[in-house]
DNA sequence: CGTGATGGCTAACGCTATTAGCCAACAGGA
DNA sequence: TCCTGTTGGCTAATAGCGTTAGCCATCACG
């Protein structure tokens, strides 16, 4: 564990905990009981230390979605179809709001593509294609995931919204056939 | 006009210019030809004014969902399912692409709901309503859209993507029935 | 002709990221 | 034992940010 790992982890406490807003080079830098420019000799600066948290929260993400799918690719009852998208909704939304500011940080503005880990980007979003088929699909419904999640996590859904049915709706529309177990209306044209 | 209004004005011309980080006081004090501090006769602040063009935002995109809908309503042949939705669909990226910043910051954090005109949020989502006929299926179909924009707008999407085919990919999932013209795979399962 | 409102201005404060330069602690070799 | 380089702190300072306080010119109106 390097010095510059432990200010890379002292600012993800001060994200998670204070926000986007709070992540500043001073909060890090008492975090660690030190002075703000004594950060400078170990990171390259504020932009420096995002893009660690950015790689850290899609590997993180990775993870997560990898684990769901591979739960229930592994056993006993392999579900397939709708089943396998909600899965992998439900543990995209699942992980998102467990870490609201670091999933915030990570998919606000532009990707710093070239500085993060080779191939992680498209690791990360392998179970996407996994559960579609197909890479038009598997776009389409990373959108969906990344915008209800968003949606949610700054409060834009009116209030008394049942999330749960309209996450289920969008796996339903998203699983090729309008399949629904008693949830929301079949098709509503 | 107002001079609160021009302030706003300013603002809106400096932030489409610049984009959200171009936009401070002192740039929307130069746009008049005057300074920064005189802005605060006119309006309460920096945050006043971004939730002015919050609202002028979520307007002008209600406006030109409802216009898209009402032309293909009134036009000669009236569309319905899937062409209804792409139809909405291709109206809502078009206008977010063509005011980029103004939708971020339209779309970007909490909504500050009480401070907005009362009813505009509900009306400028009537649309979603209208093409899916089903609360939830319009939730689910606004968070695909507003996901797909901004995952475009960010350039998150990898290089080379057919995002037209991603468009539809999804138009398709939310139509109710996978019904492609040669477009997509029929479905990936 | 006075008086209040309007709408500019400068100076200043506290916050931000960042740079420059100083110095103590410590490791390794002569 | 000293000498020297590196590591990792520090303070002081700069530039830019939003914002407030207070001063002053202009102008409409009674």
């Amino acid at each position: 564990m390097t010095r510059a790992d432990e200010v890379v982890a002292a600012a993800r406490v001060v994200l998670e905990r204070d926000g986007a807003e709070g992540l500043t080079m001073q909060a890090v830098a008492a975090e660690l009981h030190i002075k703000a420019p004594s950060l400078y000799k170990h990171v390259d600066g504020k932009r420096a230390i995002e893009i660690e948290l950015v790689a850290l929260a899609l590997s993180e993400m990775g993870q997560a979605l990898h684990d769901a799918l591979a739960a229930t690719g592994a056993g006993g009852a392999g579900p397939r179809g709708r089943d396998r998208v909600a899965t992998l909704l439900a543990a995209y939304r699942r992980h998102a709001l467990a870490h609201p500011n670091l999933y915030r940080l990570a998919t606000a503005g532009p990707l710093p593509r070239h500085q993060l880990p080779p191939g992680l980007e498209d690791w990360a979003g392998e179970p996407f294609l996994t559960v579609t088929g197909d890479p038009h699909r598997a776009q389409a419904l990373w959108a969906y995931a990344h915008g209800m999640v968003v949606l949610e996590l700054d409060g834009r859904f009116p209030a008394g919204s049942e999330l749960d049915v309209t996450w289920s709706a969008g796996a339903s529309a998203f699983a090729g056939r309008v399949d629904l177990a008693g949830v929301a209306h079949p098709h509503g044209d």
